[in-house]
DNA sequence: ACAATTTTAGATATAGTATAACATATCAAT
DNA sequence: ATTGATATGTTATACTATATCTAAAATTGT
């Protein structure tokens, strides 16, 4: 498995394993701190990660309601609401979208890259950047607290040096 | 002057000077450019100039239309795209908010800092981060467009540690 | 000065994102 | 079974942003 794999799986990889992982992490997590993953959430979380490109939370409601169902507004985003909480979601600040966590387990800073051409995203988790932000920071005086990265550009299947 | 103060202004500043300075600096780029600033993209800015706290589009148009205006939202977003077209405010995208740019004059990639408790945004030029980021990015074969960095802590005056 | 062209602004409608408030249902522990 | 806490259903509304069409104003070329 090549380095840029890791972050970018690229289309060939085999999804169903990112799912089964990540549902099966979001299980482990929730039953250590005794936080309900109910139907409804795993649902939610479930349709996340159809895909590693971030989801708006009324595409996520639409795909729960495709079936003539008449879940509201509300419904979904409590449902994510949850999710974040747990870190088993991550909100794309820069698109008003959500997108699965690979790495749930402990909390972290992460930075977020955002192929323009394909809308995948990547997450890094780079202590040079923190540590970057945190030093800019304090010659500001400024302390931080949630540094939010989200770089726009190619991934390496888009991009055509 | 401090070092600090040169990134958050603090409650006792000269606040007219900052405005005056961003109006002034915003006419000779557009007269430069070619570009129109007009009656109502200069009302714009200055609105967007009451405070170092970003304002949302609405507030904007609020402001605009205290006095009995019946400006349109898209009036308002349409001045505002003109000014983020020149650099002279920024989008700040975790907050759906837009801050003036104290520094327009040179093409630039910065980072906010956001404080939680006051509101207001600093911008800084960081080259580390900038290169950290790269540098970053690069490790996953990503090729970086446009970096969002938002910071949001606590800044000087409202730190109390 | 005039017409032609381009840019800006007005006006209306609608799309997209998110939360408030209150009612009902489910779960967990006694 | 009852209670208390958590989760979900339901309705309404607030907030953010853009599309589209029309009219006015500025710019350009003659």
């Amino acid at each position: 498995m090549s380095a840029t794999r890791k972050h970018f799986p690229g289309p060939a990889h085999d999804h169903r394993a990112c799912v089964e992982d990540a549902l099966k992490q979001a299980e482990a997590i929730c039953r250590k701190r005794g936080a309900r993953l109910t139907a409804l959430r795993r649902r939610v979380l479930e349709i996340i990660w159809e895909s590693h490109a971030p989801l708006g939370a009324y595409d996520a409601l639409d795909r729960m309601n495709a079936r003539g169902e008449r879940n509201a507004p509300a419904t979904v985003y409590r449902a994510l609401d949850f999710l974040l909480k747990h870190g088993l979601v991550h909100r794309i600040e820069s698109l008003n979208a959500f997108v699965g966590c690979s790495t749930p387990a402990d909390a972290h800073e992460a930075q977020f890259l955002i192929c323009r051409d394909c809308g995948s995203v990547a997450e890094t988790r780079n202590e040079q950047i923190g540590e970057a932000i945190k030093a800019g920071a304090a010659q500001a005086g400024f302390q931080v607290e949630t540094p939010v990265v989200e770089i726009s550009g190619r991934c390496p299947e888009c991009r055509h040096d």
